[in-house]
DNA sequence: CGACTCCATATTGTATACAGTATGCAAAAC
DNA sequence: GTTTTGCATACTGTATACAATATGGAGTCG
């Protein structure tokens, strides 16, 4: 007998995909570099056929653009991009708290754990990590799982940034003071006032990425 | 000198997965339906290879299911999942609506000829098409491109089953009421009137369809 | 000295071949 | 008659081979 959950897990092109997505999220891949199907396929020790399946699907989740004849390479994600990106979750994060209501005493203690080892969190990777996973964990009981693949997508998508932000000037205090004032709305049982405060914390909460994105980009277009 | 648009449209596996796609949207390929790779790569006159590239393209966008050993076989929306996804459109639409601000008048002249020939097409595909192109001309002025990417991927993925809807139940009148009312609030230049009443065409305009989806789960699970 | 052309090389796009696994039927056992 | 077991077949998963196209540099012309 097996375990009931993961009773396959056998797809090279599937592990390939969580593979390169690691590699473009965590900057081992830079934004606009390009992949040399030969040597990455050798360097992951499979062959080109489940690299290039795996890279189609990260293509079409826009973690890759492809260009005929010339091959993919890593989309950089523009100042645009990432302003639009974080125009759409004010709207679908709350709704996803909305839904999912308010935690119980054991989610509740969950988010408190997370949001102190985010502001204990030593490196930027770790910190960024922490973040997500506190935003996942403040919805993950919402019944609308399309809605939290949608956030989801979009959290991987603006990641590296975030990251590239938090090295360069690590100040959580803001973020923290943030999430403690959801805690403590949901807490004292006032669901519209902790989506309030999470709207409020999407609005605004990604404002310096966007300035250290627009302020790199005018400073050096060449990198 | 090269044209800025697009200059070539030599892709096999991205033309594949288009029309594979629309062999999906427009019922070709039945909700749960297995994809044999040989017979469907004889069938669109093309090898494996690239059919498996558009295949794995179409399961990470949820048009299709992909099982290890066994194969991909198209995704059946549940009436959860439908529910769900018409539970985020409200949320997308509005939004994109008031981004795009009111129209031009040539935008409004469109938007009421596509109207027209919508009340008046003949058969359920084409008037779901019409519709289709009424939503997106409506938001077609807004700025954020990953807005309206993300709505039209939740249009492709419903669209199906409107179809299916349609042609049982060819009632197309309350749609175009609700269309008419909002290119009243345009033309009298009251956005978020116009805002408020697409709002409540996505909150109220997809329940025929849930039910319909609901009462046939019920009818007949084998099916 | 700069720009252009042409060719060798590298890389992508597609097809085919092979291996591993599921599927369905037939025969046998209970 | 029902269930089980084994095998032949079909299909998917992966690797490899081949064709088409881009890339970069050397040589040449203006």
């Amino acid at each position: 007998m097996q375990n009931t959950e993961p009773l396959r897990r056998l797809n090279i092109s599937e592990a390939v995909a969580d593979t390169v997505r690691a590699m473009i999220v965590d900057g081992r891949l830079g934004p606009g570099e390009r992949i040399n199907e030969v040597r990455l396929s050798e360097a992951l020790g499979v062959s080109r056929t489940p690299l290039r399946e795996a890279l189609s699907r990260l293509a079409s989740e826009g973690a890759l653009s492809a260009t005929p004849a010339i091959g993919y390479s890593v989309r950089p994600l523009t100042v645009e991009e990432f302003e639009q990106v974080y125009a759409i979750r004010p709207l679908l994060d709350p709704e996803a708290l909305r839904l999912a209501g308010l935690p119980s005493a054991a989610g509740l203690a969950k988010l408190e754990a997370l949001n102190r080892r985010f502001i204990e969190a030593q490196d930027a990777e770790t910190a960024i990590t922490l973040d997500d996973d506190w935003h996942r964990a403040l919805i993950a009981a919402c019944p609308n799982k399309v809605l939290l693949e949608m956030i989801d997508a979009m959290i991987l998508r603006t990641r590296r940034y975030e990251v590239a932000l938090m090295r360069e000037t690590p100040n959580r205090r803001v973020a923290g003071e943030d999430h403690e004032r959801i805690m403590a709305a949901l807490r004292a049982g006032d669901l519209p006032e902790a989506c309030a405060a999470l709207k409020h914390n999407m609005q605004t909460g990604f404002d310096p990425v966007v300035a250290w994105l627009t302020a790199r980009a005018e400073a050096g277009a060449a990198a």
